[in-house]
DNA sequence: TTTCATATGTTATATCATAACGTCTCCGTC
DNA sequence: GACGGAGACGTTATGATATAACATATGAAA
């Protein structure tokens, strides 16, 4: 697992393949993919970025799908329940997994400029969080590691 | 710097502390410690859990003290960006520091059943963080990390 | 065919947060 | 003492995020 976030990659690419793993996963584990459900997701990849649930909203909305904010939130929750997209605290936003389908507690980089977000594997961080929770009797069933900053081209031209 | 949590402890004592510390701190960096900020730090030392801007707006407006949400926010907003107090991103909610005056990047702990929260150090998360940004390039200024789970107490008995 | 579970669509409203502007107070300067 | 600036506070208004509740639809199970 690598990140995706910050480099130039073969974006239609990676749409396609994240969307084959979505749907694959969907298939083994008995999941439906709806229609609303899948269109957020492709809207999640083809952003490549994070979006609030209002953003994806407005383009559900232009293409007749629904236009209330229950419709949104809730293929974002099922994405999110599923490990198919990832909810970033920091933002109230959303980004699509850059893993779909292997179990991994991401962090988050979050560029306070661009406001780019990269995914980044946080086995490391996340182990020792369990680590320090185990010690006080505290049973960890989800992590959420975010860090805000500023990214590789932002650290080079600021502002 | 300790946790305290899920541990019964001398709260009244464990308040005063950190409203000395506060006071000592401010007076040292020059920064103002006003009626409003030092009585928004006294409710989130005295609930000694996760408190929404509106939970604390709604005892400032019991005391005369101004009821409108900017108030609460930028009292809210002194005391996170001096590292009073912390914002709980997971929960939109704000707790009082357990270690003022230590630079620290603490992890919290969040009890899904009965919302405890408790501070503990994420020195070893927040380094493993901080090294996989920096193989990115990305500049780490501030850290978030949040995991959810059960308490000690809801462990043993759930619901 | 009925029943049930699941998903969708819609209305209404709850919750969280901040922009903008006027006022007050303190402090330093003239 | 008058003036001017900085910082905090108070208020109005509004923006942004999120969900409760209920009606409708659809497909699979009994």
């Amino acid at each position: 697992m690598d990140t995706i976030g910050f480099e130039r990659h073969d974006h239609r690419h990676c749409i396609a393949t994240a969307l084959q793993t979505v749907e694959e996963t969907c298939d083994v584990q008995g999941l439906q993919l709806t229609p609303v459900r899948r269109r957020v997701l492709e809207i999640l990849l083809a952003r490549h970025r994070a979006m609030g649930a209002y953003d994806v909203l407005d383009v559900l909305r232009e293409e007749g799908r629904g236009s209330q904010p229950p419709v949104a939130y809730r293929a974002l929750d099922f994405l999110v329940a599923n490990g198919f997209a990832h909810r970033i605290e920091r933002l109230n936003a959303f980004v699509a997994c850059a893993a779909p389908g292997e179990r991994h507690a991401p962090c988050f980089l979050i560029c306070r400029n661009c406001s780019a977000v990269a995914e980044t594997p946080g086995r490391r961080a996340s182990e020792a969080l369990r680590a320090s929770a185990g010690e006080l009797g505290f049973q960890v069933e989800r992590v959420a590691i975010e860090a805000e900053g500023l990214c590789p081209a932002c650290v080079d031209t600021p502002r």
